[in-house]
DNA sequence: TCTGATTTGTAATAAATATTACAAACTTTT
DNA sequence: AAAAGTTTGTAATATTTATTACAAATCAGA
């Protein structure tokens, strides 16, 4: 409960504060590895507070078909920009990953946290505000991206996360190609294709990229 | 002016509340029709309140391909849920289609407006939430859907607004194709294909719904 | 270290959509 | 009502991506 000072609802507030504001809440609850905690169209009527463990965000589809939206790792909020949506339907099915433990909250416990502490409320309207830059930013490449682009894109910000041109990637290509929407073949095809243009090479999960300045431009091109 | 309780983030509020709450704004801005309003990348400094005529907001994009995202029409608020993001970089081209009066307001001003009237708050947390679902929704659709399954969603819909079969969309072609992300040619072909599977009829932008179930059945089916 | 499960590499074929192009139909302006 | 501009209908071809399939490589558990 205490990492709570690391959740971006909680930014800038001090244990205390977060406690007076919490302190009052109890019940949570416990899900364990593949739960689903939440099912698309469910009303959520709860504000979910991920106090430990990992999420899984996707949206499925009769047909089979899976896009991967994001992982969430505690301490964190589940789907806050729903809750005070006229439609407060669940757009994603969120999974337990590993064991997780929630903190639901209600709206009017909320309601009111959100009144009595400006800091509470800064801090929530800047995370609804980022889920829109977020997804706006999806739409962008799910748009203009073709696949080319979107591995270009993945691999020049995890090079960045890593500050190296040489790395492991975390994600399998099947997740890979969920996230990018788009079949594994086609994926894995096109990174063929990239390491046959000498733009990259790769092994596995580990990734070089050779000319990174081609891939920049692929990836501006795109989007 | 007085139209602004017709705007969702007055709702519920007197004219006399709106009034004592942005009473001391001044500075309108106007602007002709084609005018480009924000482009892609601005920061989003002040709160945009649309008072007067209607914009388009779209995503361009070097290749000259374009996706058609929305119209807003007065009264409204541009990009609300940039406003408070870290990242505040308005993510499409704000475009004035008619005559424009727009009334900026400061983030210090709208800061304390919001903390001084829950009602606006809760409006605000409203249309904020509101957007995400809309996002999500575009986001589910690009990902999942067909062509087909576009057409039928927005026929369907339009029908509803309508309340007939037999109505006159107000979209060209074009403008379509920009929504859904696909080219006006594979349009036009995919309702030729509607048409011959008599699904519906169509002259022009006169369109009859002929087999509603199994258009509902094609849009579900993909979305 | 062996075994079964998962992940990756790859290919052949099919389907969907883009690209380009042009004429016909409509609309608006003069 | 003629001319100019816009929108629509359509087609041929090219490109991208999906679908299906399977073997090789790797990983995780017994």
């Amino acid at each position: 409960m205490e990492n709570l000072i690391y959740c971006p609802l909680f930014e800038n507030m001090s244990i205390e504060e977060i406690q007076k504001v919490i302190g009052l809440q109890y019940g949570t609850r416990n899900y364990s590895p593949g739960d689903i905690i939440l099912s698309q169209g469910d009303e959520y009527q709860y504000l979910m507070l991920l106090l430990e463990g990992e999420v899984s965000n996707s949206m499925t589809h009769v047909s089979g078909k899976n896009m991967f939206i994001e992982t969430i790792t505690a301490p964190g909020v589940l789907a806050p920009a729903i809750f005070y949506a006229d439609n407060n339907k669940v757009p994603v099915d969120v999974t337990a990953v590993g064991r997780v433990k929630i903190l639901p909250i209600s709206k009017v416990e909320f309601n009111y946290m959100l009144q009595s502490n400006p800091k509470l409320l800064k801090n929530f309207l800047k995370m609804i505000s980022n889920r829109s830059s977020f997804l706006s930013t999806k739409v962008r490449t799910l748009c203009f991206g073709t696949i080319k682009s979107k591995i270009a894109g993945y691999l020049l910000e995890t090079s960045l996360d890593h500050n190296s041109n040489i790395f492991d990637i975390i994600h399998t290509q099947q997740e890979l190609a969920d996230m990018f929407g788009v079949t594994r073949p086609a994926l894995a095809k096109t990174i063929k294709d990239m390491i046959d243009q000498g733009l990259i090479s790769s092994k596995q999960k580990n990734f070089k990229i050779i000319n990174k300045q081609e891939l920049a431009r692929i990836f501006r091109d795109s989007n």
